[in-house]
DNA sequence: TTCCATTTTGCAACCGGTTGCAAAATGGAA
DNA sequence: TTCCATTTTGCAACCGGTTGCAAAATGGAA
């Protein structure tokens, strides 16, 4: 059925080295060998076997893609990237879906069967333990997404999640908001925590501004929206509203389109993200653009520099957001 | 570094064959060397190499999960219960992006090269040409979401979109609608020519109803609200529109809310998928139900049923629809 | 033509597993 | 205890590749 390096061999009459050393890049191989080689290849229509070469070589070219990110629209965008820039740089992602089982070490030991050359943590939400396992075990990893550290343990390629919370602020002070609110993601997850922290932090430099704060169940639409219904029963209302990321926010914006109140008139939002969804002009939505395509980028520069470099020194890569201005919070003053 | 089978016989005290054989279901080992072994085994942290065993038992667990939509948020939805579906059966989803390159023989032969078990190839837009080229490699494939046929030269799994036209035609007939539009997605893709004819079908029947035709460029958000604001140019407009997929429709409905009008008092929408974002309550959108997960159940069945019986006669399998109402229809009257 | 440095080639062992087969071990029955 | 059918075990070959090493081939220079 499937043909191998022996068949080609006879039928090029070489050695089974010859072969093989044809389709390695910078083997010796002359020239006369090279194209009664790939002759006969061509003839049979040979492609080496990747996973046999692998038990060899150590390198199978796959790379685990593990998330457990599978509800959140941002990460249609984030798997279409990191799928992209991988094949690109001839990588295969083994994509691993994490909703199911929580145990870092299956999926440990799961991806060390098939002999993963590393693995791309690719979430916000998870402990950052997890990302360790991988490490711990030999495996090259890159935790995307994840939580800036000042002595990293292992690669992380994100964003300032507590200097996005202050961007908020700043924001919100700049327009004149003098009553304003944190409604965060899962208060568990540490993007939350640390955009909490730089929000709060900015805001209590105010001394005119003051601040409530609230934890939505997940990075979604039906916990934003719950969450802001909760909040719509309780006086006085905030003036503004920092949510954890844009899902969130769209539901937090048809709970308010429900109370009959106007956005930006009555209730100032701002998201985190700019997923596509945001910019759909029925929705419009003021946010913090986190910079996915830098992010997935520098991920797989990083991954692949591992690759020649095991050991290389991990490094934490904070890439900087920026407000995109739509309709959802009112104007500069 | 990595443990091997070596290594825990010499600790057990066995032969190769005898670490191999505990980790083989229904091999021939004794109680007391299946102990042994399993003892030096959890203590050295041995786990057997799935792809060096692939080699000879030609079984690698892996599926190629190769798709092409990786901008319709309905895909996020299908590529979680795909790898669920998959990892819960023990197989591991190898993801291809197929947004670059549209050469098939390229992704055959890298999948060959990775021995892939089998292929889900998860799209409706591909051409079918390309599920046919796993077939002839000889590698198991079942299209889901594909176009029905009734001989099928591999695996199809999805839904009847001619009878879904036909659903959606007479959903406007019964609430009175007369001037009716199909707003397509890309007229190149087989389901939206399907859907078409289903509807067109259904309508002639209908002496006093009348129907206008036109295509977006994608089933996506920006197509469906340039086709939409197009369309609100030409007068007269129709009174209800059968668009592409959900996506499209919420472009649409942007378009439509833009230009001052009122869904669905001036004009009606449904959509097709059902997606998740459809019962979000600033959308609620009336939609034809395709029934994701019995079609992603369906398939993944298939595709462990192909590894036993890689012969296994084509089937069509094909599962009803239903409309979804919610608010973008005028009431049946 | 001879010599020698350089390039190319094939052999054989290896990567980490599985498996058919024959030999060894086991465990009742007589 | 002996015998024999059954179960368990290890050897050795194999899956489809790569690679170090020594031998063979090549190709100038003298």
């Amino acid at each position: 059925m499937t043909v191998t390096l022996k068949e080609v061999a006879e039928l090029a009459g070489v050695s089974r080295s010859a072969v093989s050393r044809t389709f390695t890049d910078g083997a010796s191989v002359s020239d006369k060998t090279r194209r009664k080689v790939e002759k006969a290849a061509t003839k049979l229509g040979y492609t080496p076997n990747i996973l046999a070469r692998g038990l060899t070589t150590r390198r199978t070219k796959l790379i685990g893609l593990v998330s457990n990110n599978f509800h959140n629209p941002i990460f249609l965008e984030v798997f279409d990237q990191f799928t992209r820039k991988l094949q690109g740089v001839g990588l295969r992602p083994l994509l691993v879906n994490l909703s199911d089982e929580t145990d870092p070490e299956a999926s440990v030991r799961m991806l060390r069967q098939y002999s993963v050359d590393g693995v791309v943590v690719a979430s916000s939400t998870l402990p950052p333990g997890f990302s360790k396992a991988f490490k711990d075990a030999g495996v090259p990893v890159v935790n995307s997404f994840g939580r800036y550290s000042t002595a990293p343990e292992f690669h992380v390629v994100g964003i300032d999640n507590v200097e996005c919370g202050r961007m908020a602020a700043l924001e919100f002070a700049k327009r004149g908001y003098k009553h304003v609110a944190f409604l965060g993601g899962p208060d568990t997850a540490t993007s939350t925590q640390d955009r909490f922290k730089g929000f709060s932090g900015e805001i209590s430099q105010n001394p005119d501004m003051e601040m409530t704060v609230s934890y939505a169940k997940a990075y979604s639409f039906e916990a934003g929206r719950e969450e802001m219904q909760r909040l719509l029963n309780i006086r006085p209302l905030a003036e503004a509203y920092f949510c954890g990321d844009d899902v969130l926010s769209i539901g937090v914006l048809s709970a308010i389109e429900d109370a009959g109140l106007n956005v930006p008139g009555d209730i100032g939002i701002i998201g985190l993200n700019d997923m596509e969804m945001a910019g759909w002009q029925n929705i419009n939505l003021t946010t913090i653009r986190q910079p996915v395509q830098q992010i997935i980028n520098s991920s797989v520069e990083l991954i692949v520099s591992m690759l020649e470099d095991p050991a290389r020194y991990p490094e934490a890569r904070l890439f900087p957001c920026e407000v995109i201005e739509r309709g959802t919070l009112r104007p500069v003053s």
